[in-house]
Order: structure tokens, then C-alpha cells, then sequence
DNA sequence: GATCAAAGCACAATCGTTTGTGCAAATATA
DNA sequence: TATATTTGCACAAACGATTGTGCTTTGATC
């Protein structure tokens, strides 16, 4: 049960290792090794259990049929999802997955990067988590890399992502069409692209149904606390809402942290809309309606434009946004 | 911008590669390396932002820094919540982790770790789908194997997991407290370790209560339809339970769909205990009583094990169970 | 039987490191 | 001054694969 190597192939049959390498790339006819040697080969190297040491081939091949995935939090069940899919797609191709938590720190990332590129794997998906793709960019030329979720909209770097904007406007306008006028958006860091794309979604609807003046946005960060908070302030204010919409599932979470507090009823009191999907949304009293992410069709989709890069075939289109889906649930009050 | 090698540095500095390399490995001491010398390389590789190559040391070493992760369904919140805290420690160590999605089967599981071995990872840590744990025994010898969540009784592997026994007694008993006697408990496959220890809790707490011919277990699956089915199935039966014991979350939910179906109320209509933990379960209507397995230590122990073994210190005790904690909640109705 | 092409393989360099050993120059010792 | 030590480093062999090139043998051709 020692580790076989060629050169105990070699022994075995008699032949070289050259050979032995050729055959089991399948290149027996191109360097014309006989059938009798090649089966005797295929016979022994069976017998052995020989499998070829993959470190070795990484390093005269230069290619590790490896891809880095790094995420700003993997507990974070959108980001597992993902990762999920990303994970099972890339085994597909025959590739492993090394799997980075950036915790959202870019100094972290930027560490995981090299540390990615020293280990020579062969491409990089990424949730991106700072401002500036000048080293992404730099980087790109050498080692394919595709983002998604986040992407930067004035550099070239490759992205899947969702439609944000549209899953916004369209929940928006739900709400609106439901009679509402006030109504409150709770969004995540400002300078995130997706929180942007979604409240230029939101801002569109509103002022498209002619409420401009009473739109509001709120809050800075993707969390329960943040949701809770904007959504407590919100109470306490002159004009109050009789809306949420929640960028994300924690900002949701927080908002009817509030509303159990208050006893405060959805949708009767107060109507809500989110972003993101989950299993728990559905069991929730009542179940919520929300924006769904396609977080399968990115999954693929990435993987399968990385793999593209790596082989060199053609580009596919390579800035892609994806549509949301609404689910419709109870949390929509009609006025 | 091109990639620096041992080579590019020596040229440069005039020195032979063998030096430069005992430079960067801090070996100058031993080696004699003049001050002047190690200076002046340390200095260039700065220059040329050498960095070494990962894969060449990998075989020359024989050793890659790298662990793979293997879980049933990384989709799956526990899994995922375990892998982020593996993925973070492993990092500590400066360990980059190879994730695996086994997908609950035991031939992409043996074919993985093959993968694995072949690329040469350090060390594995594994939440094991099959029965037979005879090859992992085989592999364990020459490279290290933890396992968690799931377990081999009769055999040496080492494991950390969850006093599954205790948190279901601990459950079983809170009902009981609380005047239950017709407990149903809803189980996942029944081979499993996991299971099999809750139900052992689960009946020794029952039959303790003197109630041995009320116990009852059912069900074959942790997914939402099993608890679902089995759910149904006890609201038609003549015993009917006062009380469910959902042995995961996903069951629970399967439980909680009957109830809103046919407009029964936790606590006032049925009680509910459930296992694992879920940001959601607070956000239920009602909160829901649990039992909360240690993830974080869980993730924690099992790479501190794994590092010891690889570095062949001495061992830790190796099979560790870790006390879970019930978090009380409001899903008990008191008879 | 001599010539030549094709068949069938082996040699050795290479990928980028690490490390045991050897060897010259500098310094110390006698 | 001759010898012994120490200093300071280079050479070359690994690790386990892949691959361009070249060498021998076989069979075909005239």
C-alpha cells in the first residue's frame, strides 16, 4: 500500500517510465506503443493502484485543476448556497474548490489571493469585498477571475449577478400597487453595488407612481441590528410607513424583532416585502413575500464562464446579470 | 510582472539557489550564510516580489498546507455553519481547506477522498455518509482522519461530536416536567449515530418517567417531508401525542406545516422540542425550545486534532463529545 | 543483400523547490 | 611558514511527473 510512483510501473513491465507516462495519457498510437505494451501496462498500473501523484503533474502541467471561491461569510446562508452550487459544478469539471472566508475584510482577501496564486490554482470566483479592482484587474491577465454577486460596473472584470434592480423596482411596485405610498427601504452599505442597484430600483418605482417626495431610505449595513434599528426609528416618526422594504433577510429579521416587540401585526398593521430567499420565510407568521435571487443559475453560470476562461475557448458574454424571481406570500396588505 | 523563481533571484544577486533558498527558509545561521549575503537576498526578493511556488515545494516537501473538508450537503445550515468555522481555523494555521460536497453519498465520498489523497492534503476532516468505515481506516494510517457529527462506535477513528444522548435526554425531560407523557419522537434514518444516541436519550428519559409503553418513534429521514408525514400520520392515530420531539430543524418544519394546516397552536394545542440551531427558530410563532449542538467548538476541537496528528504530537484524547445546550423558549405548553 | 522507412521505445531535460555534501578561501593555530 | 579550522557558499541529486528527440530493431522494397 506504499505510494506507487511511475518508476514501480516501470520496474514492474520493463518499460520506461516515458512509456508508462504516455500511455496513461492516453497517447499510446501518437508515439506508437504496441497494444501488447500498452495493455500490459494498463493491466499493471491496475494492479498496483497506481495513481499519479497530482502535485507532480500541477507542477510540470503549471495547471492544479484547482479554482479558489472566496466569500465574505460563509456562515451567511446566501453565501453558503452559492458556494454549494459553485462547489458542485466545478466537480463537474473535474476541478476541486478551495474554499476562502474573507470575513468582508479586503486585507484578508488580498492575502487569500496570493496565497491562492502561490498555490497555482487555476482560476478564482469572488464576492468581491473591496473598492478598488486594480489588483483583480492586474491579476486577471494571468488567472482568470469571475465575480459574482458583486461586481464593479466601470472596469472590465468578468461578473454574474442578479438583476437587482429589477427584483427591486418589481417588489416595489407591488407594494405600490397594493395601495401603498409610504413606504420604507431599508437598505445595506451604500456603497455596495447591490444595495445601490436596489434602491435605484425602489427610487424608480416610487417616483415613477409619482410619490418622489415620499421616499425613504435608510439604514447602512446587511444585519438584524440594522433592520431593527431603522425600523424602531421608523415607528417614532412623523410620517410613518406603512411599508418595509428589507434589502435583506436579516434587515427582515430585525424589522419583526420590532414588530413582536410593539405586537405589531403583519401584514395587517404594517406590510413587508424582502430580498433573498429561505427555507424560514415561509414559516413565519405570516409567510413573507420576497425578491429570490437565482443563486442556483449564478452558481452555474460562473463556473461554467471561469472554466471557458481557462480553456481559452471563446468568451462568453461576460457581464451578466441575472433575473430575480418574486414569491408572492401574505405579507402585503391591499389598502 | 512575469513569476520570479529561485532562479530570477540568484541571477541577480550573484548567488547560487541553494543559498537563496536557505535565506528564505531562515536557515542562514545553520548554513553559514554571511550577513551581507542574507541581506542582500532578502532585499532583492522584496525587489522582484518573489514569491515562492507552492506546488514545487509541495513535492519536494511532501507536505501542501492544504486539508479537505468533506460534508454530506454543504447547503445544509449545520454544514455550512460547521465549514465556516473550520475554514476560519484551518486559516489560523495557515491551512487552506479543500471543500468537498459528498451530497450524502457514499461512492462520491470514497472517489473524493481518493482525489484528495492524490492531491497529497494533509489531513482530512470528514462527516462520514457510509457505513463502513474500513477504507478511512486504511487511509487513516498514513494520513490523518477526523471525523465529526457522524461517528464509528466500534471502531479507532477519532471523532468530536455532540453528547447527542445527553441533549435528547435533557429535551425529553423538559416535557416530561412539564407533564407530558404522549411524546412523539420524530427521528432521521435510523442507522445513523446521530439518531440513534437522541433516541437512546429520548428513551431512557421516557422510560425513567415510568412511561416506557408511551414512548413513541417515528419517522426514517432528517428532511421536512419525513417530519411532515409522521406529523400527519400522529394527528390520525388514536394516541394522540401531547408533545413533538423533532430530531433536527428540517423536521421540525415538516411538523410546524401540519399545525398551520390544520390551524393547531404551539404551545396552547401541541408542545414542540426540536434539535439544531437556527437564527429563525426565534422568529417563529412561537419561538421554538431546542436543543443547540456546539458547532463552534465542534469546528475548533476537530482542527486542533487534526493539526497535532499532522504534526505527530502527542494526541489529544480523540474521541470527544461536546454537551450541547437547550435554549428555552416558548414552544412548551405547561400541563 | 543493401537501402530505407516505419515501428517501438528509451534518454534526458524540465517544472521550482530543498538539502546533503564538497570545496575554496579566509582565518586561526602551532 | 605550514597545517588545521572555520567561513561561505556552490554542485547536484532528489521530489514525480511530461515530452522532444534520437536510437535500435523490424519489415518492406528493389
Amino acid at each position: 500500500m506504499k505510494k506507487e510512483t511511475l518508476v514501480d510501473v516501470a520496474k514492474k513491465t520493463g518499460y520506461s517510465i516515458s512509456t508508462i507516462s504516455r500511455v496513461l495519457n492516453g497517447k499510446s498510437e501518437q508515439y506508437r506503443i504496441s497494444k501488447s505494451a500498452t495493455e500490459l501496462i494498463l493491466q499493471t498500473v491496475k494492479e498496483l493502484n497506481y495513481k499519479p501523484d497530482f502535485v507532480a503533474q500541477s507542477l510540470r502541467n503549471n495547471t492544479t485543476y484547482t479554482i479558489g471561491l472566496l466569500v465574505p461569510h460563509i456562515d451567511n446562508p446566501f453565501f453558503a448556497n452559492i458556494a454549494s452550487v459553485v462547489i458542485r459544478e466545478a466537480q463537474k469539471y473535474n476541478y476541486t474548490v478551495m474554499l476562502i472566508d474573507t470575513l468582508e475584510d479586503p486585507i484578508q482577501e488580498d492575502k487569500a489571493i496570493d496565497s491562492l496564486l502561490s498555490r497555482k490554482i487555476d482560476g478564482i470566483i469572488l464576492v468581491p469585498t473591496g473598492e478598488n479592482p486594480s489588483k483583480l484587474e492586474t491579476i486577471s491577465s494571468k488567472t482568470p477571475i469571475v465575480l459574482i454577486d458583486r461586481y464593479f460596473e466601470t472596469h472590465n472584470l468578468p461578473y454574474v449577478s442578479t438583476d437587482n434592480y429589477t427584483g427591486a423596482y418589481q417588489a416595489t411596485k407591488l407594494l405600490l400597487e397594493s395601495g401603498h405610498q409610504n413606504i420604507l427601504c431599508i437598505q445595506g452599505p451604500a456603497i455596495s453595488i447591490t444595495t445601490k442597484e436596489r434602491v435605484r430600483g425602489y427610487l424608480d418605482a416610487i417616483s415613477e407612481a409619482g410619490y418622489t417626495d415620499k421616499a425613504m431610505v435608510k439604514g447602512n449595513e446587511f444585519s438584524i441590528q440594522n433592520g431593527y434599528i431603522e425600523t424602531k426609528l421608523a415607528l417614532n416618526s412623523k410620517v410613518k410607513p406603512t411599508a418595509i422594504f428589507a434589502l435583506s433577510s436579516t434587515i427582515l429579521l430585525g424589522a419583526i424583532k420590532v414588530f413582536n416587540e410593539h405586537k405589531i401585526k403583519i401584514p395587517q398593521d404594517i406590510s413587508v416585502v424582502s430580498f433573498d430567499d429561505n427555507l424560514y420565510l415561509d414559516y413565519l407568521n405570516p409567510p413573507i413575500t420576497r425578491v429570490v435571487q437565482p443563486l442556483e443559475n449564478i452558481g452555474v453560470i460562473a463556473v461554467k464562464m471561469l472554466m471557458q476562461k481557462i480553456s481559452e475557448e471563446m468568451e462568453l458574454h461576460s457581464e451578466i446579470l441575472l433575473k430575480p424571481s418574486i414569491v408572492k406570500r401574505d405579507s402585503i396588505r391591499v389598502l
